[in-house]
DNA sequence: AAAGCTTCGTGGGATAACTC
DNA sequence: GAGTTATCCCACGAAGCTTT
């Protein structure tokens, strides 16, 4: 069940245009609304804590610096309309976007859109909030142009990024890694045959079979062994600790 | 009494319609 | 294009009801 979820939303997405879907509409919640965002709890608990967002994991994965634990589909829950990013997760993100450059709510939209590749196209509805509160906590400061805001960085919100550099570059990581797989079901469902690059890697998202292949192949592997003893677990979790260090470190191998 | 099922209330996210 | 208001849709959990 969850999988034909995972893959009604992941389909639906990739079948819009990359530039997402908020080309007329301009929602916005109230004060009251925002507040959730500023306690970053309550109701959250419930979507983001107990059961975790795609983009971060269930929460007993998440750990140590609210790391990326889990990934698509881990949070249990459906993906046509539940949260992909908590948001203090979002709020993260979006300092990460002020500190390149400055810009209104509605560029920071487009620009998380076209990260994704449309995947993750955050409402008005979370980002003016998210803008607001990160306003009220300093880590923003808001010049008025006009009827526009432009917000920019500011000092609490650098020092902030500061001491979460790792988690914001493993969301735009994953970012990324999204909207590569929304290029690659673009292709699938646009029947076109793939196309492959001088190293035999796929134009479209840049990898080789062989990469995919292993991928699939390690997956599959960890599922077949979900009901591991204790001693196999700990086999395994040696054998990844390996891959871990070898992956991030091409030079301890 | 326990287990299973159904109903309902709650709250968050998305979106339509609108103004500026 | 940017922002606001109102509303809808959905997931989830709690409570109540039914069955065994």
């Amino acid at each position: 069940m969850r999988d034909a979820q995972f893959l009604t939303a992941f389909v639906r997405r990739a079948r819009q245009k990359p530039e997402g879907r908020h080309d007329h509409s301009h929602p916005h919640h109230s004060h009251a609304h925002h507040r959730h965002h500023g306690e970053g709890h309550g109701h959250h608990q419930r979507h983001a804590g107990a059961g975790g967002d795609w983009f971060s994991g269930p929460a007993d994965e998440r750990g140590e610096g609210g790391g990326f634990g889990g990934g698509f589909g881990d949070d249990g829950r459906g993906w046509t309309r539940s949260r992909k990013v908590s948001a203090d997760d979002l709020q993260l993100m979006l300092l990460g976007l002020l500190e390149k450059n400055p810009s209104h709510g509605y560029e920071l939209i487009k620009a998380l859109g076209a990260l994704s590749n449309g995947f993750y196209t955050p409402s008005p509805g979370m980002v003016y909030p998210a803008l607001t509160y990160l306003e009220e906590l300093g880590y923003a400061t808001v010049e008025q142009e006009g009827a526009k805001k432009r917000y920019h960085l500011a000092e609490p919100g650098r020092a902030h990024l500061d001491g979460n550099r790792e988690r914001l570059a493993l969301m735009f990581n994953k970012l990324k890694h999204v909207a590569r797989k929304m290029d690659w079901m673009r292709q699938a469902w646009s029947g076109q045959p793939r196309t492959v690059g001088p190293e035999g890697e796929d134009t479209a998202t840049g990898w080789l079979p062989e990469f995919v292949a292993a991928r699939q192949a390690l997956k599959r592997a960890l599922l077949d062994r979900t009901d591991a003893s204790p001693q196999e677990q700990r086999r395994i979790a040696a054998i990844l600790a390996r891959a871990t260090a070898e992956i991030t470190d091409p030079s301890c191998s």
